[in-house]
Order: structure tokens, then sequence, then C-alpha cells
DNA sequence: CCGGTTTCCGGGACCGCTCCCAGGACCCTG
DNA sequence: CAGGGTCCTGGGAGCGGTCCCGGAAACCGG
């Protein structure tokens, strides 16, 4: 229970010392490298095994020129921004595929200067061997500085103002299209839009998606009110909607918790969903089980997208070229719409 | 905005060469050393600004034995336990903190057993200066993988079966008993709770608040039910109280997770909160403000746990002598008692 | 003017590993 | 049995810094 006493870690030399072999053999066998006799092999495992020998990450990373890390930079200028479980999905599903590699996850939140001039220095200070970014907003200087890091970048979702040559994001267009669709579909015309921010290409997305559906079915979109993802932000924009446009008869919200907030003020007036107004959400998140009534949503895999992300990224890093990829999205059929 | 080509960044016998002084001259006046002469400093600064010098941190890590990367381990058999917001916030907490420094951080995801021995081998391997440790079961073998490596080490929450050297955590028992105080305070007197696992630190502590604060006021503990923290387990044993204490009259939740739970089973039973049976929660989330009625609970700040660990492991790594410290909880009231 | 500090400087060992390369042992042909 | 492969091997030069140490230069009081 008392503290070990904090023996330094035994050296590749020491192991071969005392397998009685130079450090080169000790060290061809320890990275499995061939031309390695069996005797050898033997004796230098023995003594690694006795010695309890690890080899040491920092000696190994500046001899490869490898670091065995990656970064997850996340842009947030509002630090309850991170708070979005949105992130601790993308998370698990990085977690998950490295733990299947010898990488390791360096996160990063970038917010003030100070934040992002630590980042320069980790990512031009040879401190990652490659970066996955989530910098959603248009304009933000994270994009320059790590483009200018020379290191293999993969974005998760898209910026707004250029496309990324790697990325992984969800099909966003096409999920509103389904939304749309579907509250087409169940003979809805006059059907408005709660949006996200407009700036980021998330919320462009689904607002194309929107349109088009209701172009493609000879409607012309009923109404759009632009909000920023929250609930409170939906339940506003849902009022302003139905001051405007009293008659609407169905909103496909970008986000479940804008949907949430749309409930919200569509039950406080005593509209009845989906009776009177159907609603769609997006994103599917676990908060669209609960509403009252349940929330149909565009559901999309967050957790796949931060593993499409990892293994992007590890290929690249491996020197695989690999295409970009737009994970699908479908639409979950619950009470609301 | 194409690619730069992968220039090598410059090293420190370029950046020595080019100001015309020795390499030790070059690494003394970019570690701010003493002894060096205006004329020395201001050449090599001109040339560091020159070349974009950045010291390679794996290099200076291998002379220097540090690595300049904390790592918050989080122990998770289930991927889905990661996901909860309260992770979010300590790292948030965390980050604030490490913004200020030099130091990054390493996030590490522990589930498998494959996950357990990359830790082994971060940890044993120098990849990091120290830890910051949240494994809240008893019996977690992470707990003697770090205690062997080492390292600096900081809990975030304590083990149930032995209290760590340095740790920080919510004063969940003064809470509890906060919360239950109140509810005798005002007039309840059948007062069950529903608590956590039992077998973690924060089941136990808010439980036993609970229990102290019940016989202090002279009364005996009605009733308890064990949950597990979330809202279906809180419905759960929300249900099996009013069964076998059909005339409690209020309830002490150990999360407010559980707390919406009960609140919706007293919803649906037509009991009436507070007027029948008054509810109080704990961790004052945000939807502790979003139920109906509105949820009387105990706050704590999750951030602040983030930030004294990440101040008190970065104490630790400088050799600094600190002291474990519990932080502050208190009641926030709102409408459901 | 001269010993003794103090300030500044460069040489070079070292951190712990990878990997190239030259060379010895061994095998197999013709 | 000469000659050309393989298969192993150890030596040693790196990766890019830090830092100790001995010595030169500058400064000082007596």
């Amino acid at each position: 229970m008392t503290a070990e006493a904090p023996r330094r870690q035994p050296t590749l030399d020491e192991v071969a010392e005392r397998a009685g072999v130079s450090r080169s053999a000790a060290s061809r066998v320890i990275n499995k490298a061939p031309h390695v006799s069996r005797a050898t092999r033997a004796a230098v495992e023995r003594a690694v095994k006795e010695l309890g020998y690890r080899p040491n990450r920092t000696a190994r990373a500046l001899a490869t020129q490898r670091t065995g890390i990656v970064a997850l930079v996340v842009s947030h200028d509002d630090p309850e921004l991170f708070a979005d479980p949105f992130f601790a999905q993308v998370i698990v599903g990085v977690s998950a595929v490295l733990e299947d590699t010898d990488f390791h996850l360096l996160l990063c939140l970038a917010s003030s200067g100070r934040g992002r001039s630590r980042l320069v220095n980790l990512l031009h200070a040879g401190g990652v061997d490659g970066v996955m970014l989530m910098a959603l907003r248009d304009e933000d200087p994270l994009n320059d500085i790590v483009s200018k890091a020379g290191l293999p970048v993969v974005y998760g979702g898209r910026p707004v103002n250029f496309e990324p040559r790697w990325f992984v994001d969800s099909d966003n267009l096409g999920g509103a299209r389904l939304a749309t669709e579907h509250l087409v579909g169940i003979g809805r015309t006059r059907v408005v839009t709660i949006t996200g921010q407009l700036h980021t290409r998330v919320g462009e997305d689904r607002y194309r998606g929107y349109r088009e559906a209701m172009v493609m079915a000879g409607l012309t979109p009923y109404g759009m009110a632009e909000a920023d993802f929250t609930e409170a932000g939906g339940a506003e924009a849902m009022r302003a909607l139905l001051d405007r446009h009293p008659d609407l008869d169905a909103v496909f919200a970008a986000s479940d918790n804008m949907a949430a907030g749309a409930l919200r003020v569509l039950n406080d007036l005593g509209r009845s969903v989906p009776a009177d107004v159907a609603v769609v959400g997006f994103d599917d998140l676990r908060l669209a089980g609960l509403t009252d009534p349940p929330l149909t949503t565009v559901h999309q895999s967050i957790q796949a997208l931060g593993k499409e992300m990892t293994q992007a990224l590890l290929g690249l890093i491996a020197g695989q070229e690999r295409t970009s990829i737009i994970l699908p999205t479908w639409l979950v059929r619950r009470g609301s719409a």
C-alpha cells in the first residue's frame, strides 16, 4: 500500500546487458524485426520480463519522429458548448477505435488566444502525429492554424467556407430532406422550419434539405426562423413562426433541442401535436424519447462519426489515401409526426 | 490554400548557427536562463523569429524527463457512462486551468483489458507527468495500476474502500444532510430516500447524509431504495417506495436524474408535488430547472472539481505538497420542496 | 598591477531509443 | 573448394534538446 520506491524504469541497455546481447539486437526483438535468432529472442524476452521493461515512449518518439498521440481539437468560444453531449459521443467513438491501437488521445479545447497559441506550439513542435478538428464556425482561426502545421488533419463536420481535403460528416442535407418529405408525405403542406445558425455548415445543410424537399414536392417553403440549436432558441423561434404563420401545420426543427422547445410552446398554446401541428426534430438524442409526445426525428450516429474520423486519421498517418465520408442519417418515427 | 511543403522544423542547432553562437547559448536564451549577454540574447531571438523556431517537445521531454502532459483517466465499463454531462464539465474545468500552463491533456477512457494494458504502458513508459483519476467503483483495477506507476495522482471523487493520499471531492455528505434538513424543516417527517449505487463512495455518502440528518432531527429514516443514478432507476425506486410506504411525504433523491424519474412517477400517480410529496434532488443539472415543478436540489460545482484537481496535480508535479479538498455544496430552492 | 569574483561562453556528455551498415558465420551451389 | 547468397550480429551515428563544467573575458578592490 505504501508508494513504491520510485525506481527508475529499466532501459534497453540494461535489458541488452542482462540478455548478453547488443542493444541493437534487443531493439530488434522488441520491435519484432526480422533476422533474430531464436536464442537471442528468447534471451531478450526473458530479460524484458524479469526487468519489467517498457520501451520509453519519449525516446522512441524522438527516434522515430512519431509520438503515438493524436489530438482532438475542439473550437469553443463558449466553454459551455463543449458540455453538449455531442462531444462526449464523439469522444466515445474516438476512444473505441484508439483502444485497439497504440495511439492515445490528446484533447484540446482551444478558445482564448492563449489557448490557440498553445495549440500552434503543440502542432509545430511535433507534439502530435495528426489532428481531428471540429471547428464548425466560419472563419475559425483554427482552420488556418491547423492547415499550416503540415500534419494529417481530418475534419469532423465541415466548415462553411471551404471543403477540407478530408472530413467525416453526417448527411445533414439528406436527413433534413427525409424529415421534410415525411411531413409532406403525411399530408402537411404548410411546413415551416426552425434552423440552426446559418453560418455553420450543419445549419445551412439542414435548411437546404428542407427547402429542396419542399420544392421537389411542388410546395413553397412556408416559413423559417433561425435559432441556435438550443431548447430556448427553438421555443422562441416557434413563437415567432406561429405569430407570422398562424395556420402552419408542420415544423421541421433542425435539432432535437429546438424541437423540444417548439413542442413546449405548442403545448402551452394548446396546439395539439401531431393533430394540429406535426413536428420532426434532428439528432435523435435520448431526450427525443422523453418528450410529450415522443419526437419523430432524424437519427445520426455521432459515435460513428468519431470512429470514422479516427480511422481516417490513422489511415492518413500510416500514409494511406482515404476518401472523405458522409454518414447516413435516417428517420425515426415516434409520436410527433 | 495548398498544403505547405512539409518543411522540417528548424532545430536549435540551426538557430545557434544563424545567430553565430553555440547551441548552449541558444538554449539558454530560449529557456530564459541567466548569464546571457544582451547581444547574444538579441541575436538568438532574432534567429528564432526569422526561422520560426519552436523547441521540439519530444526532444525536450527526453532531456528533462518531463512530457508536459497530464492524463485524465476515466474508468468506464459502460461506454455510455462517459456520455454523462458530468465528465464534460470536469473536462471544461481541467482545460480552463491547463490553458494557462504549458501542459496538455491526455484523455484516457480505460474500459476493456486492452484499454487497461495500454494505460499501464503509458504510465510506466513515461508518457505523462501525472494523472487525474476518476475510478469510483470499489475494487477498480485502475486504482492499483495507477498507484504502481509512481506518478503524482489526484483523485476526482473518492473510491469506497480507501482514502487516497490526494483527492478532490464534493461535499456529498453535507449536501445530502442539507437536503434532508430542508425537508424536515418544512415539516415533513416521513422522508424517504432514493440512493445511488451504494458500492460507490458518492452513493454511500449521500445516503449517510440523509440518515444522519434524520437522526439528528429526532426522526427515524423512513425508507430507502437503491437505484443507479439514472432517470429510469429513480422512477422504479419511486414506485417501490410508494408501494412500501404509501404515506411518505417527502423524498430525497441522490441525483437530479433520479429525482426527475421520481417526479414523473408521482405526477403519473396523481400525487401533487410539493403539496403531497416534497422532492429534493442532487447535482443541480440544467434539467433541474426544466422539470415540472422545477426541482429543489443540491448544487455542486463540477467544473470547480476539475479545476481543483488540475491545480492539485500541477502542484504535485512541481513538488509542492498540497492538501486534499472537499468542495462545498449548497441547496438551491425551486418549486419541488 | 594583480589575485579573485562574476559573467558569459562553448564543448560535450547525456536522455533512451531506432536504424543503417559493415562484417562474420553459415549455407548452398557448380 | 571457391564464390555468392542469406542470416545474424554489434558498433555507432543519428533524433533534438538540456545542462554540467572548465575556461576566457570583464570587472573589482587593494
